[in-house]
RNA sequence: UCCCCUGUAGCUCAGCGGUAGAGCGGGCGGCUGUUAACCGCUAGGUCGUAGGUUCGAAUCCUACCAGGGGAGCCA
């Protein structure tokens, strides 16, 4: 006889009434707690399928009550029996079980997730069981759904999803340090007249992970016009904080026949649509993040979703933060960067709600963002660059309208000191039907990081990868 | 990479120059419906590592390692 097909513990939580359910019903997961009183036994599991357990009554009538004895906290089991209304406070259903069967022990005196809270830093130590917590649970769950919220939203827009390459040999695309990829043995390097050979390495030439997929991106929205990328991102900086990862997912829309303004729009309709979808999709582990992490959380988002974003040009920036009156650690003047003080006082205080800054100093950004034509009075040259900020992550995404005029960009290449030798290709999307075009990056853990209010990074993404940490 | 804070029982922490503690978790026992269950008993620690100061160091000093917060870099 098969095993009968399992229901999932979220099922039964929402069945409309006990008749919904299969009659016996089995139910698998792990065990979260065990409570016995006397000949009565509560049992409550887990399996993934939402934030609440399922409570397994079990009692001396049952043949397999014996077994109630060896169930500790993280074993496997499945149970048989019938679903009911519960006449306990704090679940509507559960099942009382007709038979038991333990799938796996876990050894109380080993096991190391315990039927009370842990803190954050203690269970990234234990990447690979702490899923099974509530926390770790409703973040995959938050996350899976904001992944499907953006295919989603940029496939309802007719955005075409293209996967652009993880190993590139461009080794200066300007965002920061790279990874190395090298089949050479470390240990013994070919050599060509005392400098590495690098005609021996696999590609015949250094190969890097990728920084971004923007400059491929660009090449395919020049066809397809509307096109977006998700996927792995590598950065080898030393960067030590709760918002940066070593190996993070970007989210990378390139629009043909966009300018900025364009672009601004998209990036936020963008937003707001994915914290509506996680709103609407996840309510549950939205309330339990609401509960234990961020008191505002679900309001922020609301509000978010609901309300258009402030736009202001660096320059105005510039002026609010002089006019401001606060005393900042770095002094704030045309030219220099926005200081992380300096963006989540406009975003946090100014005006409570992301903002879009656009037209930064063309001296601060990429060379490849396009160039403003400068009128009177203008302290300096800008770029029609834009950063979305929101509340306490500060910057979430970054953006340009891309600059699509050849001799420009030229100019631009050599003023950055750039060889243009490995950029033909780039420059050729310049010289054969050239388009106004834009895209932005989106930080896939930091957005799931402000829609969660988890404090860390480390704590959205399963296996982090930092400087010095890269276990499981 | 820089600045600051913290490493004591499985976990969370107290102890801050004079024989190592609590709560939770674990084990054993009790309790016929529990909800971080409850009640009783009990086991469990080269006080991050290596030096140094001292009659004596978990406690003071130095270095290193690890974790956290902030900054820079950015998404």
């Amino acid at each position: 006889m098969p095993t009968p097909q399992r229901t999932r513990i979220q099922t039964l939580l929402t069945a409309e009434t006990t008749d919904d359910a299969p009659n016996p019903v089995t139910v698998s997961g792990w065990v979260k707690t065990v409570r016995s009183s006397g000949g009565v036994a509560f049992v409550q599991i887990n399996d993934g399928s939402s934030l609440a357990d399922l409570q397994i009554v079990v009692d001396a009538n049952c043949p397999d009550y014996p077994l109630v004895d060896r169930l500790t906290t993280g074993c496997s089991l499945t149970a048989i029996g019938v679903l009911r209304e519960s006449p306990g406070r704090g679940q509507r259903y559960e099942v009382a079980a007709d038979s038991l069967t333990l799938l796996g022990d876990a050894d109380p005196e080993e096991y190391p997730l315990q039927k009370k809270r842990h803190t954050l830093e203690f269970l990234r130590e234990l990447a690979h069981l702490r899923p099974r917590t509530n926390t770790f649970g409703a973040v995959a769950r938050v996350r899976n759904a904001m992944a499907f919220g953006i295919h989603q939203f940029f496939q309802q827009r007719g955005f075409l999803y293209v996967q652009t390459p993880i190993i590139t040999a461009s080794d200066a695309e300007g965002a920061g340090a790279m990874f190395r990829a090298t089949t050479l043995d470390l240990n013994d390097l070919p050599t060509q007249g005392g400098q590495v050979d690098n005609n021996a390495d696999f590609f015949g030439r250094p190969a890097f992970l990728t920084v971004s997929g923007q400059l491929e991106a660009e090449i395919f929205s020049q066809a397809m016009s509307d096109v977006y990328t998700f996927g792995p991102t590598f950065r080898a900086e030393n960067s030590n904080t709760s918002r940066h990862l070593a190996e993070f997912w970007m989210v990378e829309p390139e629009v043909a026949f966009c300018d900025l303004d364009g672009l601004a729009q998209l990036a936020e309709d963008f937003l707001r649509s994915i914290f509506a979808h996680v709103l609407d999709n996840c309510s549950e582990d939205m309330a339990f993040f609401n509960r234990f992490y961020d008191k505002e959380l679900i309001t922020t988002l609301e509000d978010i979703a609901n309300s258009d974003f402030e736009r202001m040009t660096y320059t105005e920036a510039v002026n609010a933060l002089q006019a401001s009156g606060e005393s900042f650690e770095f002094p704030v003047q045309w030219g220099s960067d926005l200081q992380s003080e300096h963006e989540r006082y406009l975003t946090e205080r100014k005006v409570g709600r992301p903002v879009i800054v656009t037209d930064y100093p063309s001296a601060i950004k990429a060379f490849y963002m396009r160039l403003n034509s400068r009128a009177p009075g203008d302290q300096g040259e800008t770029v029609r660059a834009m950063d979305v900020l929101v509340p306490r992550i500060g910057e979430i995404i970054g953006g340009s309208q891309r600059e699509e005029r050849l001799d420009v960009l030229q100019t631009r290449m050599a003023e950055a000191g750039l060889d243009d030798a490995p950029y033909w290709w780039y420059l050729d999307l310049r010289r054969y039907g050239t388009t106004p075009h834009a895209g932005f990056g989106l930080g896939f853990e930091r957005t799931v990081q402000f829609a969660t209010g988890m404090q860390n990074i480390r704590d959205i993404i399963a296996f982090p990868r930092t400087p010095r940490s890269a276990e499981f």
